[in-house]
RNA sequence: CGCGGGGUGGAGCAGUUCGGUAGCUCGCCGGGCUCAUAACCCGGAGGUCGUAGGUUCAAAUCCUGCCUCCGCAA
């Protein structure tokens, strides 16, 4: 009895070691084709192709599940797959090539945040819950019954980054919990509720831009869910602003919206009828840096972020 | 060779157009004031100006190569 394990990105290598580790079955790995990574464009294979190399597991690498990948899966007999992430959706005959099926583990309750980003979603709304979720793959987008979901509260300030830190770690114990029971062929899926279904695209550029004509509550959460992916940005200058670590602001102030102060010695800028601290920001072409600091090599004391001049 | 912005004491910046003795806001160290302080006052340490070469009486500044950080785009 063994597995196949399709994941690309750093969560999914980090669970794919964990398994491993932990003495699940992995006798082949599927991932994503090595990729263009950063500015200059180097070529290089996924952090799941890494750790399958060093673990010496045998790996498929591909952009498509077509018949041929699915050929090269078949020679290592795998009773059943787990995918963590891989970056590809699933067609019926590649679902039925695999006795044991496919299993998905989404960092979402379902059907709450379907498709590519629900951690960066559930942040953004506000969501004081969310959790992680293994279901049984068929061929809508995240629609499959339900075998097991995990919940956890996301904590005050938690950024996307950080809540998937924990869920990947969430998500492994969700694993080890399942893939026994599988292996031994015992499977509780329950379909999942027809109401409370929400989507997860990923997100725009246009959704992680910030205009401080929100609360400061509501973007807090639309910073926090937008970073580090794509990034929470907004303008100053006509320049691009990435904004990195903030908090809502509890003292009074009577900054404008996008209006930028100090007080108390922590850079604020005003939101509607509220604001925020910035604590970490990055200016076009330059390193992160505290918020203080970016403030006080400025030239000007009156600053506006957020508008599109 | 995709477009673009940087590299100046520990941090963030100015100075470069028009070469001529290293500046600002902080931090740090010491002292003072204060019931006290992240506030205020006085003093101090700390810089091969990314790097290699070139031009010049003289280069942070002008010319050339290289290294490196970053924003877009992909």
């Amino acid at each position: 009895m063994s597995i196949l394990f399709a994941g690309t990105p750093e969560n999914s290598a980090t669970t794919l070691e964990a398994l491993v580790a932990a003495g699940v079955p992995v006798s082949v790995v599927m991932t994503r084709e090595d990729a263009p990574v950063g500015r200059k464009r180097i070529i290089t294979p996924s952090p799941v192709a890494q750790v399958a190399e060093r673990l010496s597991i045998p790996l498929v690498k591909t952009n498509r599940v077509d018949k041929q990948t699915l050929a090269e899966i078949g020679k290592y007999q795998p009773a059943l797959a787990i995918v963590v992430a891989f970056g590809a959706l699933l067609k019926e005959d590649a679902l039925d090539s695999i006795p044991g099926g496919w299993f998905n583990l989404h960092y979402s309750l379902l059907p709450k945040w379907r498709g590519a980003a629900p951690v960066q979603w559930s942040i953004f709304h506000g969501d004081r819950e969310t959790g992680v979720s293994v279901f049984k793959i068929d061929t809508g987008l995240d629609t499959g019954p339900v075998l097991l979901q995990v919940p956890t509260l996301i904590e005050p300030g938690e950024n996307a980054s950080r809540l998937l830190a924990r869920l990947t770690q969430l998500g492994i114990s969700a694993l080890l919990e399942v893939v026994p029971k599988l292996l031994a062929g015992i499977s509780l899926a329950q379909p999942q509720s027809q109401s409370g279904v929400s989507l997860a695209p990923k997100p725009t550029r246009e959704d992680a831009f910030v205009d401080f004509h929100s609360s400061a509550v509501d973007t807090e959460n639309q910073i926090n869910g937008m970073n580090f992916e794509p990034g929470a940005w907004t303008s100053l200058n006509g320049e691009p602003f990435k904004l990195l670590e903030v908090t809502v602001n509890h003292s009074a102030s009577n900054l404008s919206e996008g209006e930028v102060g100090v007080i108390d010695n922590s850079v604020v800028v005003g939101c509607r009828a509220s604001s925020l601290r910035l604590l970490d920001v990055q200016p076009s072409g330059k390193s992160r840096m505290s918020a203080l600091d970016w403030f006080r090599g400025l030239k000007s004391d009156t600053v506006r972020l957020g508008r599109d001049d």
